[in-house]
DNA sequence: CACCCGATTATCT
DNA sequence: GATAATCGGGTGT
């Protein structure tokens, strides 16, 4: 109980030990492959208007590889839509596709990998689990934010978001280091058609809220 | 400006 | 397992 007026140089914001846990722009800035695997078992926070925080577990993410892969938005280069790609690593590349739905992207880069991108497709939910029932329209919490579009509305994500730095307390999303270390296995990635065998999809081992498409063919013995 | 289709989801059989 | 919904981006005329 100091008898020190407070107000005055306080020393130590309520948010320290938070901006302690934010994954650094070097974080991000490596290969998509190597993002998608290490952002499992990272705690995703969506910061709302009032100060009020969801945030989860991120359990699922697949990598794209920008000029690389043919599956990329940005393998046959910069568009309007992609342009966030092309840009600084730890930024939120954020699309809408299907006329529903948003995808909630990190954007990595590497020597080898530039406009490159980690899109994240499962949250286990941790904080605000009320508010994502409201935003979903169902209580049942496995099917809050199992998959890329489900998790984007559940934590209020959309195109409004899409370039925010992810590496900053004050952004709308951050992401942080919060010490779990999930076992991971791979896969090939959902739904697209080209460069199918590829198997940059990471999700962790024994969780129930993966995305449930289960339409994983055997993969053709070559590319193209 | 027309046409095609998608890094999906919900719902139906 | 199959498919409708829905619309903006990308491409070519």
């Amino acid at each position: 109980m100091s008898a020190y007026n407070t107000s005055i140089n306080a020393p130590s914001t309520p948010n320290q030990d938070a901006v302690s846990k934010i994954l650094s722009r070097e974080f991000y800035s490596r290969a998509p492959l190597v993002v998608a695997r290490e952002i499992i078992g990272k705690k995703l926070v969506r910061t709302l208007a009032g100060n009020s925080e969801l945030s989860g577990i991120i359990v699922e993410a697949e990598a794209y590889g920008g000029a690389h892969d043919p599956a990329s938005h940005a393998y046959r280069g910069k568009t309007a839509r992609n342009e966030v790609m092309f840009g600084e690593p730890g930024h939120a590349y954020v699309y809408f596709t299907y006329g529903a739905h948003y995808c909630l992207n990190f954007v990595t880069k590497s020597k080898m990998y530039n406009a490159s991108a980690v899109l994240v497709r499962a949250i286990e939910p941790v904080d605000g689990i009320e508010v994502m029932e409201d935003n979903r329209g169902t209580d049942v919490v496995t099917q809050l934010t199992s998959g890329p579009g489900k998790l984007c509305q559940a934590f209020c994500i959309d195109k409004s978001l899409n370039g925010v730095d992810l590496t900053k307390i004050d952004s709308a999303i951050r992401v942080e280091d919060v010490g779990i270390k999930p076992h991971i296995a791979r896969s090939i990635r959902i739904g697209i058609s080209v460069a199918v065998q590829r198997k940059w999809r990471f999700y962790a081992i024994s969780n129930l809220h993966v995305s449930k498409r289960t339409r994983l063919k055997a993969a053709p013995r070559r590319e193209s």
